[in-house]
DNA sequence: GCGACAG
DNA sequence: ATCTTGTCGC
């Protein structure tokens, strides 16, 4: 799959220059419900899902999902314009009420200071944290993400197995953050939210839904 | 021009 | 991320 005919990169950075802006660094405070959100593909359908687990309760609490039409290809910087409808179809569809949301992917770690946990916290004005298994922006030093053009910290390494890049993606902090990853890295390579979710998309995209689609390329599921 | 590059 | 079964090893 190629880039949308028409569809201006150029653009497309600016909007990410400009809600980037729109970031906010606060306290997360007192946590229970955290959401975990994965994508997986079938052919040319995505599965998208919601996984809510309560830290207090120590068990998933609630799932959601959505399936959807892949319109964007993937492209390093922005997988945002891949994933984050899908991501944000699934969320919407959670029935029960949450403190923060984990997204596989960076948070503001980007060049242009909104990977799609960001960018997805920045639109829906919700606490989100950035864990990629990756790193796409920034340098290691220690256990930071420097950005090598300002100097600034933009992330942590967390090791859980292997190493995680995490970074803020709206309304909390990166020692916040840092702390809610290390309370839910079980013994998994990722967060138990995030695993929840990706276990989950890859058990419904088996038989994900060939009919149904909605004028917006949506399926139930 | 060359190398890097979330999922 | 996905195409893909069994198999070698801690």
């Amino acid at each position: 799959m190629k880039v949308p005919e028409g569809f201006r990169i150029d653009l497309a950075r600016r909007v990410q220059s400009r809600l980037a802006e729109r970031v906010v660094e606060e306290p997360l405070g007192e946590f229970d419900v955290v959401v975990g959100l994965d994508v997986a593909y079938r052919g040319d359908l995505g599965v998208s899902v919601a996984a809510a687990y309560s830290v207090r309760e120590g068990k998933a609490v609630g799932y959601s999902c959505s399936v959807n039409r892949v319109v964007f290809p993937y492209v390093p910087t922005l997988l945002s314009f891949r994933e984050l409808m899908p991501m944000v179809r699934a969320l919407k569809r959670l029935a029960i009420s949450y403190d923060v949301v984990m997204v596989d992917g960076q948070g503001i770690a980007h060049p242009y200071g909104l990977g799609i946990a960001a960018h997805l916290g920045v639109v829906l004005g919700v606490p989100t944290i950035g864990v990629a298994k990756s790193r796409l922006f920034g340098d290691v030093v220690g256990d930071r993400l420097v950005d090598p053009r300002s100097g600034k910290v933009i992330g942590a390494v967390v090791r859980c197995r292997k190493p995680l890049y995490v970074s803020i993606g709206n309304r909390i902090t990166l020692d916040d953050a840092v702390k809610v990853v290390k309370e839910l890295c079980a013994d998994s390579s990722m967060p138990l939210p995030i695993l929840l979710a990706h276990n989950k998309a890859n058990e419904l995209k088996r038989r994900a839904a060939t009919t149904a689609f909605d004028k917006w390329g949506e399926a139930s599921c």
